[in-house]
DNA sequence: TAAAACACTTGACTTATGACAAGAAAACAC
DNA sequence: GTGTTTTCTTGTCATAAGTCAAGTGTTTTA
């Protein structure tokens, strides 16, 4: 898939026209990350976002004992972001590292912003897509309150299988809130096929 | 005090002068509720937010049991909202409840809106307030993995003593992500003296 | 290709938390 | 002001999940 058509899917938006679009475009710079590379290092401030168009990457943050606990991953034509960071232009708590190698397209956020204020369409289409970034973060807070571990676990494979097959399960356990050897134990009674996969 | 103090104490912002925020103030209804009152159902679409003066209100949600959850505590000034069914005017998931009698400053969001889009400084102070109220998100669900139940009390107890004095023991229970029989072990164990509030 | 690092599983044990139920105290409603 | 409901605590017991440690297989890397 090429590169305007990765744009066109990630930015559509009913006021958005194929101008503004090859515009938008015209801006996004390819960049690679080969595994285990840091896009983001905590501590940083972020002065771009990307837009992954194959691989696997994840933020994380360091708890208080110090180990690392996985905040998201982001899978193919997702935006790679640290919003808080990025906006705030404050140093970012969470870092992002590629977990497979990964292509991106990167554009600078002072780009973005100048763009965002004089096409009304990508202002629009920025609102929505923060508000829709807020609705991900609300579900999934609730779900870690709401639903077991299991449940969980059945959830982001249903959703996102290719993070099951691609991620080590030290993140994918640290994602879902349990212990490497707890998720290990849930897998464990999954393939017997106790549980009910819904 | 008295209305105006409060608008600006909430919409302070460097590009909003002083005109700005008196045609803003002039905008906000006063509403109350009473104990228990609800603010918003869920699956109704909110038309408004407002503005907290006195009292003390929760948003919560239903989880797969039947059990209400809470959500957020709203506190004296802070905006009393439901972000995503107001922006995409959609039936909000979750319902906004009174917990003390309450006094608040209401404004329509069309109202809002129109303001939004001929005051340059609101529409900044509006983004500022969107990913300051996202910032908040983060922080407390990344709290919600990396603090034990103990220290979530404590940070509330320490951040918001005014929501462990009103709201009952389940409520805060639940906002917690405990049980209520927990907390209440959780509190004995503090005034025992065991627990250093650090 | 050998050594080292990493990924995953499993066992034994401990601990935190939940479910259920009973009872005291406080708040509320008529 | 009394009866009812709600709130909170506490006990017992069951269960889920964490910790620690060992062992196996798989990558990575020099």
């Amino acid at each position: 898939m090429e590169k305007s058509k990765i744009i066109h899917n990630v930015y559509a938006h009913p006021l958005l026209t194929e101008e503004d679009l090859s515009l938008i475009s015209s801006l996004h710079q390819e960049v690679y990350f080969s595994k285990g590379e840091y896009y983001l290092s905590k501590g940083e401030k972020p002065e771009s976002y990307l837009i992954l168009q194959s691989g696997l990457m994840r933020s994380f943050v360091y708890d208080y004992n110090g180990n690392d606990v996985t905040t998201h991953f982001f899978t193919k034509h997702q935006l790679v972001i640290e919003v808080l960071s990025l906006f705030k232009q404050m140093p970012s708590e969470e870092s992002i590292q590629a977990m497979t190698d990964s292509k991106c397209w990167k554009i600078d956020f002072n780009v973005f912003e100048n763009l965002f204020h004089t096409i009304p369409g990508l202002s629009e289409w920025g609102r929505t897509w923060f508000s829709e970034e807020m609705y991900r973060f609300k579900q999934r807070s609730l779900e870690m309150k709401t639903l077991s571990a299991t449940d969980r676990y059945l959830k982001l494979l249903k959703n996102h299988p290719e993070v099951i097959l691609q991620a080590p399960l030290k993140h994918i356990a640290t994602y879902l809130g349990v212990t490497d050897t707890s998720l290990s134990r849930i897998r464990k009674e999954i393939s017997k096929g106790d549980i009910p996969l819904k």
